[in-house]
DNA sequence: CTGCATGCAAAAACTTTGCACCGCC
DNA sequence: GGCGGTGCAAAGTTTTTGCATGCAG
């Protein structure tokens, strides 16, 4: 039988807070920033309330060659940009391969849900950085 | 100025073994099959060569959701498939789509160099064992 | 010889978890 | 008052690194 979810503020205020932003923060970045609305928050609480809310399918959890995950409250489908660099994880739009999923599922076996596309580079922020130097 | 690499038995050994294997072994994994080769080949070295290689262009750091990073010996663009359940890493073919990137850089300001495209669900050997469960 | 590569072990970076307590339903 | 959520801290997992020594060029 599934589990009943209570609420709690801290949840709460994790999903608020990645709403509010478009650079994908990592659970460190959140516990810092809830820390100011909830100054007891404890780090477990982010990480176990960010994968609750990524099995919730309320937000994505992405993983990239650089750094730790990062967190996308964003579900709709749409690919990123990781920036080989600094890191920063940029969305990108206009680039999503609909069919994609559909061509990789025939002839294979197993059941595909879900497509992620990576672009890897250099940031427009660290080109600048590169040319100054 | 470019630091001048020597050949080391070790790298050697590591990067043919992965040659050898088509499902894209952690450095766990590699390290526990070398050994069998250099008995005392630490894991440290194991790590610090896998990213010589990867920065040598030889091999592929893969990073996906599920579990620690994965190699890959084949550098030619290809997708992958990941299994969320298992964490399996299958090589997908025919489902690249190599336009993707000349499309993606259009309008973008920063350089980019690589694509990855990974499908995710539920490998064919997880599926058979659902069944059966 | 010179200096990159190694083995070893410690440490760092990231994430999960056990436990006692708190508070919603 | 039962059970999910929390804070705290310890532990787990994965990866990196400092250092003395080894070995390729």
């Amino acid at each position: 039988m599934n589990t009943v979810r209570k609420r709690s503020k801290q949840r709460d205020s994790i999903q608020r807070f990645l709403e509010t932003r478009r650079d994908h923060p990592t659970a460190e970045t959140v516990y810092h920033h809830i820390r100011e609305e909830i100054p007891n928050i404890s780090l477990g609480t982010v990480y176990r309330n960010l994968a609750l809310l990524s099995e919730m399918g309320e937000i994505r959890k992405i993983s990239t060659d650089e750094g730790p995950d990062r967190f996308d409250p964003i579900t709709t489908p749409h690919d990123h940009f990781v920036c080989r660099q600094c890191g920063s994880l940029i969305d990108m739009e206009g680039t999503r391969a609909p069919h994609l999923i559909k061509e990789a599922q025939k002839g294979f076996e197993g059941q595909i849900d879900d497509q992620r596309t990576f672009f890897y580079g250099t940031c427009p922020t660290c080109m600048k950085k590169d040319q100054s130097a």
